[in-house]
This record gives C-alpha cells, structure tokens and sequence, in this order.
DNA sequence: GTCTATACCATGATAGAC
DNA sequence: GTCTATCATGGTATAGAC
C-alpha cells in the first residue's frame, strides 16, 4: 500500500484496473461468505482477472484482504461519518444512523469480521476492524455528548448501547432469517431512548 | 439423537463415553475457533479419542457438528431460563440477565454461528440457532411484559432491544479487545431504561 | 502484466485389521 | 468400538513462458 504510486482512479471508472476489481471482488465475497471462506479462484472468478494477474498484484491471499479489508472499513466509516455530523439537531442525526436502511440479513461488512478466526488470528487484519469500531463509538458518543444534561460517562455508555445494539440487531436478524429483527430492536432502543422507559 | 437409545450419563461423569468428549471438544473448538476451522483432527486431539472411533459415532463432521451445537444451545437456553423465570421480582431478572457475567472476548457460542458460513448454508445445523433466539426473544419478552404499562409491542421490542445489545456487546469486546466493553453497553442500555433518558 | 501448468499440503473421509 | 494406513479433493501458491 505504502509504496503503490499508482494514480487512484475514481471507483465508478468505467475500466478498473485489475487491482481495483480484484479488491473489489474481494469485498463482495467477504460480505456474502466471509473472508476464510473466499478462495482466491471465486476472486478471479468473479473480477475476471487471471491466476497470473492475481499473484501479481498481491503476493498471497492475506495482502488481498488487507487490502479489502482496508477499503470496507473507509467506506463504512465515510457514511457513519456523513450521518453523524451533519448540520441536523443532535437528535436527529442520532435516529437517523440508527433507523437508516440496513441489510440486515447480509450482516454487517465490518462487524462479522470479529467473528472470522482468518481475521483474529492477523494483526494486520485485525487493526482496520478495531479502528472501525473505536471512531464509530467516538462518533456516535460526541452527539450524545451535544444533548443537555449528559455527563462523559453518559454518553460515553450510551455510544457502547448504540453500536452494539446495530451490530446485535444484525445478528439477530440473520438468526431469524428476518429483516425485520433489526429494526424491532432499534424500535425498541429508540423507544427507551424516548424516555418511554419500562423499568418501574 | 432419536434413534440414540444409549443411557445419559451425567455431564460430570468421571469417565465419559468417546462420543461425550467428542461432543465437549467440540463444543469447545467451536467456541474458541469457530466451526469451519475446527478439523475432525483437532476434536480427535483435544478429546483424546481415535479417528477410528470419531467416524464410528458420527458419519461425517456434520453430524459432530449437529450434536454439538444441540448441546450448546440447550445449555444456553437453560441458563437464561433459569435467570428470566425465577422467583424475582422482573427488573431484577431483567437486569439480572442482562448483567450476567459473561466471557466477552471468547464471544456468544450460539450468536457466532450466524456468522459461520459452515452453519448458514446447513439446515439442519442452522435451526438449533434459530430455535434459541426465538426462544430467548420469547423469554425476555415475557418479563418485560410483567412490568407496569407495558404493551405487547413495546415488551416485544424491547426484548429484540435487549438480547441485540448482548450480541453486539459481544462484538464489540471482541474488535476492540476489550472485555469492558460488554459491560459499558448494557450500562448504557441499563441507564436509559432507568428512565434516565437521552433525548429532549 | 498476464497466462497456463504444476507442486504442495491440509482436510475430510474410507478400508480393513484387531 | 477402536486402531492404523491410505486416499481423493480442493485450496494456496510457484514456475516460467509470453
């Protein structure tokens, strides 16, 4: 990555490089069946790049998704990023990470990552998904900190609440092959939230 | 399982059957390592049992993985029933629940397998897990239920809510390697159904 | 940069003796 | 029920020509 002084091309090009479709390909097939489980064979399936092409631009399979890896994260984290820090009230801005459109059987691009031993076992892999997360919950938490009467530790909890009820609500839905889990658990949340709470 | 008309002996038997500790083994790879990862090799090693006797008692590592999971799941269950259904008050069983001390970085050995690619695209091993989530969405359901003023779909909403938050509590601690992080989640969750909202 | 052919190895499973 | 030996497959990577 450090030493590609090739010029970025836009990612709607009309002809991507071979890297780029390679990277890609790569990034659908981890979404769909996981990293451990994508072959290099379906990654040149898929971009239609050959064997050759492949071992070229990356010398095994752990740069490829390091490379994958890297591009989900930047992209997951652009639009958190756009959401949270919009001009809208705090409030808003706050619903509207929660309640945005998810596909929710697909699972989080990111957040299966945690659960892929390929992943946990690598460092290099391992530190994107780990940066995801530790600017996401520091996103979330800077607007909770915007609303009146919140401590750091308030906020600072409620972020925790919010990250991993998305990433539960994710999981839960693939559980139950049923889309609408998640978003019965992000009613829920915004429920209390509202401070139409339930415990006596 | 049906046509298994052998004795059970108790789980703390001293001298366990072959297919017992190939059952734990399992059990316990899958938990540390996931499904796909563990080889019928490994629960050989960790069971002390023979391949021999591994291909006798299953077919093949579906069946293992079948019985294994079944295992999992039915003590799961059995653990969040005893802590939703006890003489307590229902806060107390609800935060009781919720606040269980958990193994946050090893992850929910029920919740991972919806990220396992092994699993999802197996029936057979995939309705145990749906089966436990139904059941424990069910659980939490009926404890919110008991509390004053509360709907059927608000209790049905906050339970997704609560159970999500566990899973992705889960999540969390494992990408940030963080055990803490579990906890700060379900204190956040726990803060606003105290009441003590969030949002003007 | 890209291609085809090939080597290597772990996995998942079978065979057949005891 | 358990053992050892063996096999077939497919994933990962390398070699070397073009």
């Amino acid at each position: 990555m450090a030493n590609d002084r090739r010029v970025d091309e836009p990612a709607g090009s009309a002809a991507a490089s071979s890297r780029d479709r390679l990277i890609a390909a790569a990034q659908q097939l981890y979404w769909e069946q996981g990293v451990s489980s994508t072959t290099p064979r379906q990654v040149m399936q898929v971009s239609g790049v050959g064997q050759g092409s492949l071992y070229h631009h990356f010398p095994a399979k752990h740069e490829l998704a390091q490379a994958a890896i890297a591009v989900t994260v930047a992209d997951a984290l652009a639009t958190a990023e756009g959401e949270l820090t919009s001009g809208s009230p705090a409030r808003e801005r706050l619903i509207q990470y929660l309640t945005r459109p998810r596909d929710a059987l697909a699972g989080c691009r990111v957040g299966r990552l945690t659960y892929e031993q390929y992943v946990i076992d690598d460092d290099a892999l391992n530190e994107p998904v780990r940066q995801y997360f530790r600017r996401l919950i520091a996103l979330v938490q800077d607007v909770f900190a915007e609303l009146p009467g919140m401590d750091e530790g308030g906020s600072r909890r409620r972020a925790y609440a919010a990250v991993a009820l998305i990433q539960g609500g994710y999981v839960l839905s693939r559980a139950l092959d049923e889309p609408a889990a998640l978003d019965s658990a992000v009613s829920g949340f915004v429920d209390v939230l509202n401070g139409d709470a339930g415990l006596p």
